[in-house]
DNA sequence: ATGGCGGTGGAGCACCGA
């Protein structure tokens, strides 16, 4: 099973791209993030025609989450637990049955955070506790599970090809860091760092000054395994070309083999 | 150089992203 996440900045900007990615790759599961658009104006049949059962869960103009997937998409959950008054639009889970049992697949799209010192950040942090939480209570379903997305963190400072400009952004800040750890030391592994653990790898690059170009990129789009589905990780890669692509989104597709039918 | 670009909403330019 290959199971991949991608940021698309805009669902219908990006139809073209999707075709194109899903056609030249054979991907079971699509975890999109920031569709910028509301249920009603998802390009639904466009997509289904390409093969994949649809699930959204979108916004007007910000944020938005989908999981496109081959076989049906069951026990589906539409937001992040812990806070009711919540109403952006970051995360949608469900479980696929294959031949091989089942995999939970979670879409997020963790909130960027900045500036910092402000109530964005405050919410970002709050975001990742309420993750943190929900993560630990899957955790006993001993499933194959994998949390991906874009979770707007840079781990560790070979995941930034320029980590000084980063020193006083949301994305690199030590809180940020220190509860994305404590979510892999629930017992989640980074599946890219699983197979590679080459500094150089990037999965967001600025559309500003040149930045793919110049490679000036960090790696924020992750996929995270329980250890279900780590010990069925066969190999991950990072879908760079896309960014060359005419009129890329700002992040390219990371996917993921596991060892399920 | 806190912008440089790109998307949305809505018809200017503000807001957001990272």
């Amino acid at each position: 099973m290959r199971i991949a996440t991608w940021n698309v900045n805009s669902i219908k900007q990006r139809l073209e791209h999707l075709a194109q990615l899903v056609k030249s790759t054979d991907l079971d599961v699509l975890c999109l993030q920031e569709l910028k658009c509301v249920d009603e104006a998802f390009p639904r049949s466009e997509i289904e025609a390409l093969g994949y059962h649809v699930t959204t869960l979108g916004q007007k103009a910000y944020n938005g989450v989908a999981i496109l997937s081959k076989r049906p998409l069951e026990d589906v959950r539409r937001g992040l637990p812990g806070d009711e008054a919540d109403e952006q639009a970051r995360y949608l889970e469900g479980v696929i049955s294959t031949g091989s049992g089942v995999v939970r697949v979670a879409s997020i799209y963790l909130p960027n955070g900045n500036p910092i010192g402000t109530p964005k950040f405050d919410y970002k942090l709050a975001w990742m506790d309420r993750l943190i939480r929900h993560a630990n209570n899957l955790l006993p379903l001993e499933e194959p599970l994998v949390l991906c997305g874009d979770y707007n963190v840079i781990p560790e400072a070979k995941d930034a090809a320029d980590p000084a400009a980063w020193v006083n952004d949301a994305l690199f800040q030590l809180e940020s860091r220190a509860k994305f750890r404590t979510l892999l030391n629930l017992g989640f592994t980074d599946a890219l760092r699983a197979c590679n653990d080459q500094p150089g790898l990037y999965t967001f690059w600025d559309y500003q000054a040149g930045a793919f170009q110049r490679n000036n990129g960090i790696r924020i789009d992750h996929l995270l395994l329980s250890g279900q589905a780590t010990d069925r990780l066969r190999n991950a890669v990072i879908r760079k070309e896309t960014r060359s692509w005419e009129k890329p989104s700002d992040h390219v597709p990371v996917m993921i083999d596991l060892d399920l039918d």
